[in-house]
DNA sequence: CAGTGGTCTAGACCACGTG
DNA sequence: ACGTGGTCTAGACCACTGA
């Protein structure tokens, strides 16, 4: 068994105020922070840090999962356990569906992807009509049935979002909308040559954990939470044509706005 | 010892592949999403939930941890463990830096938190001339030294966010913006007195775990996340005027922006 | 005071990943 | 086969809360 790198660890006060196991995980924080542990490298494992602390493993492992719950580190089975990379981030401007970025084939997250140099790729996808849950159907002025599309977004193989769309029946039945791929330059597209022109949309952002389903579905290491975005598209005539309902994992996005100063 | 209540929580199959804690921690999540403890009740103890599973209490603590990892539940030390209430939250929208909500005396915090019925504070403030990190000086044009704001707000006694305002030494000093109180209309209201007239506002929008300095400073529960916005203010000759960056408890908060769809 | 969660020990066996 | 983390036990003592 290796021996924990000298230096980079001290030794604990049993005797201190501050329980041995965050005494650790101060520790190893500290040793991360300051660039000791480089970003996807491997800590030491518990057997090495139970020898060099002469704690029992219990106690390092709960100093190990006070990191995990910071998303600093994260454990792999049989692996050991490593400071997590911060993944590229993607930017979401707030005029990301502008008009002018209507693509002519593909959807603004290939076109995004493919210039940021990542392979994107969509699955899950899946359109179906459904009773709306009551929030949705409150955004979207009560109709009894909604057409919800929904898939999950990745890059590089990573997924980092899931996305719903809802949108009033009326609008979408018989239409291109109601079909998997809904040709250039998306639902958007569609809903605007059919005349309904879009005026503008409200976003609404929070912040939690996920729940272990979502958890699942992104593969989010824990330590990560998830950014809920819920957008409204409004046409000119001031009815909400579609709620688009998204799960982001929280390490893969920055969200970008521009608010007038009026 | 008072029995778990029947019929809420049903056995665990050590022979599962499902490991016992995480059945257990899907049982009391069940529960409570059923509305079987309700919001700011009690769970049993765990010494109830050692006797009622039939498992040692590591096994019963770990199960807890999920659940307070998940945000759900909170532990109090001598007390208990109880679900999470979900407090009322703070809805910031887009508009609420435009010059019609600049009241006479009172900051956008106050006049808000006073019409939702909220009790608000701000406290810890503090104004000091400093050398700017490297990401807040990119912000504004690379001053040698900025002057900071830092505050932090309070709703009925809780604390919710955290804020450090950045400006340029030129624009700041010798001025009401460089005392404690700025005045009426805050320190918004002093830029544009100064000629500085507002154009519009960047806002940067990220979701991670809080470290545990900001843990401490907002008094917040494991399993909750915090939104951290950095917000850059600009003239309508293009200059950065300031630059704010700001942490808050994610359970408190949802954002709402409007986007035009042109 | 009794009841609660917080910390810690010293073991055991299992499941995963790699050589 | 071996080293890794994952799960689990059966205890112990401590610190906080409330009656």
């Amino acid at each position: 068994m290796a021996p924990v790198p000298s230096g980079v660890l001290g030794a604990v006060d049993p005797t201190s105020d501050r329980a041995v196991f965050r005494q650790i995980a101060d520790q190893l924080r500290e040793a991360i922070d300051r660039g000791r542990f480089k970003e996807g490298s491997k800590l030491p494992s518990e057997a090495e840090l139970v020898e060099h602390f002469g704690v029992s493993r219990m106690t390092v492992r709960n100093s190990i999962g006070v990191l995990q719950g910071e998303g600093l580190i994260s454990a792999e089975h049989g692996k050991g356990v490593f400071v997590r990379p911060r993944p590229p981030v993607r930017r979401l401007a707030s005029d990301r569906f502008a008009r002018r970025h209507r693509d002519q084939g593909k959807s603004a997250f290939i076109v995004e992807a493919d210039a940021a140099g990542s392979r994107p790729e969509v699955d899950s996808l899946e359109v179906k009509e459904e009773k709306p849950s009551r929030d949705i159907s409150a955004r979207l002025g009560s109709p009894r049935k909604v057409l919800a599309r929904r898939r999950r977004y990745l890059l590089d193989g990573r997924p980092v979002e899931f996305a719903v769309s809802y949108l009033p029946l009326d609008l979408a039945r018989g239409t291109r909308i109601a079909e998997p791929n809904p040709g250039p330059g998306g639902i958007y597209a569609r809903l605007e040559e059919a005349g309904h022109r879009l005026d503008h949309f409200d976003e609404e952002v929070r912040a939690r954990m996920p729940s272990p389903g979502e958890a699942k579905m992104l593969r989010l290491a824990s330590g990560v939470p998830v950014i809920h975005l819920v957008r409204t598209a409004y046409d000119t005539e001031g009815r909400a044509v579609e709620v688009c309902d998204t799960v982001m994992a929280a390490d893969a996005y920055v969200l970008a706005y521009q608010l007038p100063a009026t």
